[in-house]
DNA sequence: TCAAAAGTGTTCCGAATACACCCATGC
DNA sequence: GCATGGGTGTATTCGGAACACTTTTGA
């Protein structure tokens, strides 16, 4: 039992005689994928480092922790201040903590995913990157620290997320056509899908809400708008629904 | 940008001005849901605290991380120390940091899970814990910290992680038969299956290879036994088996 | 012989697949 | 008119659900 300033803590059971303190010397940051979709594809946002170390590298953007901040505010935080924007789509996926994959000391990152929509996001300045920009999934220039796992994980993740649950829908602005679904499922699993089978399939889910509304100023047949009934999935939710295709 | 002991690291947009120690405050630990399954049910192992804070109270079993130590390695160590294995199924599944959740201070969670046959284990004395028990998930006392949402997490992401890998089998021996299978499945899901059906949806995977050898001892017809195939699923991944029913 | 669990076969239905085809708009 | 993408219908196949039935063992 380790008896110090904090009171008794016997929770822990480390075996090496480290004086209490020192476990209470990691740095913890939070790092977010975000993710949006731009004319049929699957973008993520990258910050240049304007400073060493990695200087010039670009990364995926996150910040230090403080400690007065929950883990999930810290996300938001770093959200709002990049992107300008509250109440997106954000959940947590991973942690990474190798020993060596921060020069500046021990720190712990936890890996965050966000789905913004495009036509909301306003670029915004700021002064801890060089640049900021979005870069295609299947063209991702090598990045800093150990972002390139992080990066990795968070499109594994999506993917796999993507197939329980409708949430590519916080890609896509409110009103939708069906193709844009389907263009965006393909850019997501890298793979084509059968349009008449794809329709049917994602309107069997019974989420979707035909509007009164089509596609203005196109050079063809005019598409119907939907939008997600996020009330309606509420209460089928329970039946699971499969978006698997 | 920030500059300070190590090196600029500007990877940092905080924009309260804490010293940059100030960011190295956080104790980080791990704990670990360790499952087994025994005699049809699915149970978790919990120790029972031996000093304040939560004294006497049931917890999962966790420590905090040595600054020398890699994250996965920590909780290899924990599942060591305490079911006297190695080689264990383990994994990361969620961090837990909110900020109130240690009384001792700003102590920041990982929650791996992990996945043991029950035949194997042999139960460790320890010396940070007055007691260690196996707990049905159906009946679970309630636990120091926030460990209780942490059991939950835990509970609720080996049922997903089940509908897409076959993990299950860690739970089990090399040798079992298919009603073992079935068992698991609904003690882990809570649900009955139809027992032509199952057997019919679990050999279609074709990752189970029957043995040339049966029960013995059995007041009924001796059931064949099969063993789990890993080359054979890796080499069948591509193609995404569906272990949902 | 009987209880208990192992194991097989068959029918039915709905969902996924693979198509062929028609429709509305801008230029 | 024609290019372009929007949208519908159908025949076929495959897998899941439901359920009735036979087999093999120990006691």
């Amino acid at each position: 039992m380790i008896n110090n300033k904090f009171g008794s803590v016997d929770h822990f059971l480390s075996e090496n005689n480290l004086p209490f303190e020192d476990f209470f010397r990691f740095g913890l940051s939070v790092d977010c994928v975000i993710f949006g979709y731009h004319h049929g594809t699957l973008k993520v946002l990258l910050i240049q480092r304007g400073a060493d170390p990695f200087k010039y590298q670009w990364a995926i953007p996150g910040d230090l922790v403080s400690p007065e901040e929950d883990l999930d505010s810290s996300a938001e935080r770093i959200l709002q201040h990049l992107t300008g924007l509250k109440d997106i789509y954000v959940e947590q996926f991973h942690t990474f903590g190798q020993r060596d994959r921060h020069p500046a000391g021990r720190v712990v990152t936890v890996g965050y995913f966000a789905l913004v929509e495009s036509e909301k996001y306003q670029p915004v300045a700021s002064h801890w990157a060089s640049d900021i920009g979005w870069f295609d999934i299947r063209n991702i220039p090598p990045l800093a620290f150990d972002h390139d796992d992080i990066l990795a994980k968070g499109i594994e993740f999506l993917r796999k997320k993507v197939r329980t649950e409708p949430v590519v829908f916080n890609l896509l602005p409110p009103k939708f056509t069906l193709l844009d679904i389907q263009g965006l499922y393909e850019a997501l699993l890298l793979e084509k899908f059968d349009k008449p089978n794809f329709r049917k399939k994602i309107l069997s889910t019974g989420v979707l809400v035909p509007l009164d509304e089509v596609q203005t100023n196109v050079a063809h047949r005019p598409a119907k708008l939907f939008r997600f009934d996020q009330e309606r999935y509420d209460t089928l939710k329970g039946n699971t629904i499969n978006f698997e295709l």
